[in-house]
DNA sequence: CTCTAGATCCTCT
DNA sequence: GAGGATCTAGAGA
């Protein structure tokens, strides 16, 4: 890597444009403990007010504000009670499009993406949504960061575009509405791609006590 | 590899 | 109150 950040403009398009250009891209964010870096191998695209699966789908509200401002910042949000998953917010200010960055392949920092995820074999360092958050150090603090700015703690660099006759896509992994959009993105062949699995709502455990 | 179940709390209705 | 853009461990094949 060259330290080149990918340029506003970059994010500012037809999420489902800039979703599959994103892949081959890396991802860095420097914390105290160091800095990582992971190449993007998996994302998906998110279209806010027309996309029933997006969390702008009904408009603003406190959490995803940050989807309705300018392109080129982070959107992260709190999940199933203990994960964290980003975003990287596209379209022009005033839209909220987004893509979820769902897996990548750590290329700096392992040592510290490994401190923080002990149990995980390299491959699996970064391979899922919540995966690639923790191996990053992103959660809530980093919600609205600016990833375009040079010398910034998140910043997205240029690596290697994806080879486009590698570029697969398929329905979203773990949503329930909107199945037939086919905005999960992936690089054919990476092993760090995430497996995907189709959304079973949990069920509570037991509702009726009978009686 | 597959399947099952538990963890755990924030957000919106 | 219900359920979620998930992950992990354990059991079985």
């Amino acid at each position: 890597m060259d330290g080149a950040v990918l340029s506003r403009e970059f994010f500012d398009g037809p999420v489902e444009e800039v979703a599959p250009a994103l892949l081959g891209h890396v991802i860095s964010h420097r914390t105290p403990e160091g800095e990582v870096a992971a190449r993007l191998t998996e994302v998906e695209a998110y279209a806010g007010p027309l996309d029933p699966a997006s969390h702008a789908y009904r408009g603003p509200t406190p959490r995803n504000e940050v989807m309705f401002g300018p392109p080129g910042h982070v959107y992260v949000y709190f999940t199933y009670g203990m994960h964290f998953c980003m975003n990287l917010v596209c379209g022009p200010d005033g839209t909220s499009m987004a893509v979820l960055l769902r897996a990548g392949e750590i290329i700096a920092g392992e040592d510290v993406a490994r401190a923080r995820r002990p149990r995980s074999t390299v491959r699996d360092l970064a391979r899922g949504p919540a995966r690639l958050c923790q191996a990053l150090g992103v959660a809530r603090e980093q919600n609205g960061l600016d990833v375009c700015a040079p010398g910034g703690a998140m910043t997205v660099l240029r690596g290697e575009p994806a080879d486009p006759a590698l570029i697969r896509n398929g329905p979203r992994t773990g949503v329930n509405g909107a199945k037939e959009i086919p905005w999960r993105f992936w690089i054919e062949g990476d092993p760090t791609v995430s497996p995907y699995r189709p959304h079973v709502p949990r069920q509570r455990r037991k509702i009726t006590t009978e009686g």
